[in-house]
DNA sequence: AATGAATGAGCTTTCATTCAT
DNA sequence: AATGAATGAAAGCTCATTCAT
């Protein structure tokens, strides 16, 4: 028998709503203090919540920390989908999931320390997360191969290279990173990421292969 | 009659022996188990050593922190500019440096967590780290193309480049960590990596997005 | 149905308690053993409780060391101005208040140690202690001067006395003090001390050596 | 067989001397930090020497604590005695005993912490202290007794008198102790302190308030 | 005898977790 | 279910004392 609709919230609904506020809380602590210093005191605290009400949702500090970057991750996900949704062609597609990401980090300043430290303070939602990512991102170069958009590497190496190009979003984050935990992203790292995708950076004249002496011979 | 020297230690040598076997024991620790787990107690533990015994050659936990990753960077450079030494052309130094990464961690299998976590736990040694590595990524980069090896990028690209290349490693050398922690790099990462500088991804007859025919001419 | 509020015990109740145990505690290690001795380890044991739960009362060991003194010294005082209430005159306000002094020990043993380690170990306070005793009793001098029963001393004259006379008591329950911390004053004691306010101690014929009689008359 | 006499000292001279500077390093340290900060390696830094070697001069910290006042409190007493030899009379001897336990202060600024401290940090040494003072004090008074130059009191009253005597010195000094230690005395101090012992405070002819003329008569 | 490093007990404090209300 | 105090293990660090040189 349902109450009054409007007025009374349901129990579940209150429990999930103070769920909620403990996740957001835990989040929001972590993306300023870092999980070392993300105390059940200080979530607690800011979801103005008891300490004891903590352990009603979550079984342990740890738990809390291993959901941050799923439930997380999945949002950052679903942006850049959504952002790159329309795009036509492999390079269209890289570059606008390439500034999607940094600007779902601009939404949410505090991901990317969770992402960051993840690795270590939650390892195991950390692979999951890797897995997440590159499995979705490896189905999508695969695709572009199989269209002859990209060179027809092997699979393995798509796997390396879908690494590669994690990776580089991961630390130019950190690189453009600015003391309050924003990102501002340049122009030229765009070209730069863009630019080595589409032909590298070796010249067109240079290469291993016979090359003119003089110009190979010492760079130290 | 005085002792011959060969057959005592000197206070001074033990004094550094032991001041060596902290910073061993160190090493392996956070190599193991990360900073965070990192107590005095088990650093000693491991050295054989009392716990007050570490307060005498390191004025706290932090300072020893403080001193892993430049020490053990220096090594990692060290060994990296060995194996590069004698190599010709930007593109066999580069993949010469590479190797030479993974090689490293083959050595020093807890150098990767060192360097991973030090960005958390040890702020300043881990800016410090990047910079040197980065500026020296940077100069050799802005060599290869003076000399016309690489593609003429301004000098905010080359060090976005810069911090890509170097991402991509870390990132490779996650995945490719086993449980023990030892890192096994496939030769496919490497071709994956010297193709993505040499000619990128995008095939040559390109995506959707017509492009300066001459520019795509030639990957390969 | 409602908790009936005699039987239970209310937290707020609970708290204040346990509050108070630990002050107790600590003010009976600090008086068996002193500041020094008193560690957190021993007070709570003292106090039958978990050492983590002195956190939640104090946010230091020496905020309940500074803390001691205050409260305790406001016992004193309120204990020697009850015992001083009603009495006439200069000499009889004083006698009581000094034998209250000493009933004051006799009923708190611990507080001699308190009072006197507290120069070094709770300085703030027990400045502000001695700053309210020496205060009250400089205004009770200056009262009994306007009112003609003591010598018309100067101000400056008067902050010495004070302070003298306060020593008085303070080394007097040193002399007295028995191996287990008790103090039993010995009645000479009070004439001793009566008889030194009252009089002095000089013979009023004067010494033995003959003196200059408009010398001897009134210093000054 | 004496070496050359001038040029090398022998070795008891140069252990006494070692002695010495340990003795005179403590006391400096412990009058400038207090006994709880006088730790061994601060002890021995300031007299040049290694920790270890306290060891061969003093079997525990403690000892030497328990050195400090005997060896400081003979000091005093011999500037006292001396400074007051040649004084005739009771009050003479009185007036100046007073004046040297301050001049011995300006000479040893330290010496007024490690009285004071010892009570807690080297109390067997400072009971002994108190026992040496107060029993050349006794019969000093004893003696000015059985020349009539002052009231013929009895003997516990005597001794109280000599603590309170004592007690008034001591905190004569706290009081007009300034922050770096020194310690300046005001005449009126002095004054305060000679009349206590001459008239006391009590006024001749009672206060201006009517009281029971058999009250104001004769204390006892 | 002098040295100074090694030792380890002990300190204060933090905090994840438990539990009585 | 919510509370918030109680718990106690563990941390980093200090320092009197010991001991090998």
């Amino acid at each position: 028998m349902k109450r009054t609709g409007v007025a009374r919230k349901s129990r579940v609904q209150k429990s999930e709503e103070i769920r909620e506020a403990l996740f957001q809380a835990a989040a929001e602590v972590v993306g300023e203090c870092g999980y070392a210093e993300a105390s059940i005191s200080r979530i607690t605290q800011r979801a103005d919540l008891a300490q004891g009400t903590f352990y009603n949702y979550f079984t342990s500090r740890q738990e809390i920390f291993d959901e941050l970057l799923p439930v997380l991750g999945a949002k950052m996900m679903a942006h850049i989908r959504q952002q790159a949704n329309g795009a036509v062609g492999y390079r269209e597609k890289e570059e606008r999931s390439f500034r999607a990401f940094f600007s779902f980090l601009k939404r949410m300043p505090y991901f990317l320390r969770i992402l960051n430290e993840a690795e270590f303070f939650a390892p195991v939602a950390h692979r999951q997360h890797f897995h997440n990512i590159s499995s979705g991102y490896t189905r999508f170069m695969k695709k572009a191969r199989a269209a002859g958009e990209i060179t027809a590497v092997s699979d393995e190496e798509i796997e390396a290279l879908v690494y590669m190009l994690i990776a580089a979003r991961g630390y130019l984050a950190l690189r453009y990173m600015k003391p309050d935990g924003s990102v501002e992203l340049p122009e030229e790292a765009v070209t730069a990421y863009m630019r080595l995708l589409s032909h590298g950076l070796v010249s067109p004249q240079g290469g291993d292969v016979p090359v003119d002496p003089s110009q190979e011979r010492e760079p130290r």
